[in-house]
DNA sequence: CTGTTAGCGCTTTCAT
DNA sequence: ATGAAAGCGCTAACAG
């Protein structure tokens, strides 16, 4: 009546296996593994300890998750047309603090990219078998909004990401980084050089941070009153050609302005890169700035002038947020913002 | 005796609930969410989607995870001493080939970063919440040997990136791009036009790669004999500033060699612009190149000659191996190496 | 095509 | 400090 010897290299030894070797019964093995130290004795631990390493037991997470209906496990879903969603510096980034956290609490990160399109279908919204979400969107407002309350539908609490929680969501909570913070620093950085004519360069498929560094870079030009002048280019693609194929058609329209705020340190570079290879100067004749500061920010000549983003922190926060809310049952704060900094290149 | 309607906004819907609730066995439901649509009438599958639908139902995996002793999960572990274990470019192209592939087949990845020393503790190791695995690890071959061997304990397959797979160890295939063909077209690029002192730029930290690419110049410069020499700075780690430093110092001592093949583009950038701004002419007073062309690629001035890598298409691949042999029972190919393509840039 | 039974591996509850 | 029983949600195997 034994399992077939031959079909497996290894019969998968279980609970109850230990417990019968080792003379004892379930509930001690159970204990053992999970550190309940109070109700075993040092000496049966040890005896079963023993056993566990001799046999190779390993715990099977799934009897576990069943009976306490809790996964361990915690899905990113980052909303992105682009097959290489996560080769973004950004997403990365913010991965590694989330990963390192959760993992540091013995949860483990599922990650999961999908276009706004395919997202309903995703497994992650058909079946339950995460304790929480993260959420990082791409799209118009109404788009993520629509996602959010996806989500919210699951009955998962969630953290957004670079984005704020709907009203009508409870719970769910969002960090951010301070781009509208950044925006500003950045607008006044080139206000106080004198400049008035300002171009704002980003991509077509929208991301919220960078409609708030836009609207951040608009506000702050606002105190210039009808001396300073903002139009606004739209790269296909945030790649590098396609950002400079944009600037190109809008620099034969209209010339060159003033400065070139750029959504991202990519797009900077690829305008920096274009322009000098124009033979304009930077910073004589242009300015140029970016976002976020990731180690390839200080690739151009000249250096980008950029925003330094917490990208790592955000991360870590969101993941700190989520398992204290798994813990106490709900969320302690609702937004968190984190700050920036200039940082100053030579653009 | 139902369940309290305060303490939780929704009480969880089970199969049985929705059997229930459709006049229907559980089995049904089964069969109805598996698709198994020879089983089910058209009348009932529907009445059964109307039901799911009406009471909100999600399946559980845990439930089905147990039945079956599947989690249709596979874990990624990058063994990476740094925190921003994935903030690589290298790492994330794969991450998101295999990604996209697992999740196609709706499988889940699951990511984990882990120094060499932490992993035996991780509970990827302690536990069995996955089908299979996935493995990029730095270090010197012995470490890398010993994550291996630690891997094949588990008893599930798995799939190494960027290394070969130990012999003795059975279930396991490995999946690579030609990094010695790279090192190779790079090296007698910089021999066709006249180069013979060459120094190799790489970080203190091992990875297999970059053995596999200096190895690959090392022996692609034995074709020169006495004529040719090879250098090695080895960087406190690969940032921009370290590695500025280091050939700095080497520059100090040993002045600036013919050409400086570097372990990849991000060294090869900071390589560039050190060499820039001292006022040395690339390329006609020194050459340089790097590997991998992701994005970045052509930040520098002059731009990089490197090697296309395939990363994406690594990851993919890894992906569909693992699926491949979860669904045969043993991987098809032990070793799949990818092309590389020598890009050329003005450096 | 549909239903019944049994049990995957674990932990909570209650008994000892 | 340790054990026994029950059940979490699901599906394979078989019966009808």
């Amino acid at each position: 009546m034994a399992l077939k010897k031959t079909a497996r290299p290894k019969p998968k030894v279980t609970l109850k296996d230990v417990a019968r070797r080792a003379g004892v019964s379930a509930m001690t093995i159970s204990n053992v593994i999970n550190n309940r130290s109070a109700k075993v004795s040092v000496r049966t631990r040890q005896r079963v300890e023993a056993t566990i390493a001799r046999l190779g037991y390993r715990p099977d997470p799934a009897g576990r998750s069943l009976r306490l209906s809790r996964q361990f496990l915690v899905e990113m879903i980052i909303v992105d047309p682009s097959p290489t969603f996560v080769a973004d510096a950004f997403t990365t980034s913010i991965l590694a603090g989330l990963s390192n956290c959760l993992n540091r609490r013995d949860y483990g990160l599922i990650l999961r990219g999908t276009s706004f399109e395919h997202l309903s279908q995703s497994s992650a919204l058909r079946s339950r078998q995460t304790d929480a979400l993260c959420v990082m969107a791409s799209g118009l407002p109404r788009q993520r909004l629509e996602i959010y309350q996806q989500l919210a539908k699951l009955d998962d609490p969630f953290v957004i990401f670079q984005d704020g929680v709907p009203a009508e969501i409870d719970d769910a909570a969002s960090v951010m980084q301070d781009d509208a913070g950044g925006g500003a620093l950045l607008a006044n950085h080139l206000i106080a050089r004198g400049c008035t004519r300002f171009v704002w360069v980003s991509q077509r498929h929208p991301w919220p941070a960078f409609e708030k560094r836009e609207a951040a870079v608009k506000k702050a030009l606002r105190s210039l009153g009808s001396r300073a002048s903002l139009r606004s280019v739209e790269a296909d693609s945030g790649d590098y050609t396609a950002v400079q194929q944009a600037v190109a058609s809008h620099v034969a329209r209209d010339g060159v302005p003033d400065a070139f705020l750029c959504g991202n340190d990519q797009i900077g570079i690829a305008v920096v890169n274009w322009l000098v290879d124009k033979g304009h100067r930077i910073p004589e004749d242009v300015r140029v700035t970016g976002f976020n500061a990731f180690d390839f920010w200080r690739y151009s000549r000249p250096v980008l002038t950029t925003i330094e983003s917490p990208a790592y922190a955000l991360g870590e926060l969101g993941g700190t947020m989520l398992i204290e809310r798994l813990r106490t049952g709900r969320f302690e704060k609702r937004e968190t913002v984190l700050p920036v900094q200039l940082r100053l290149g030579a653009s």
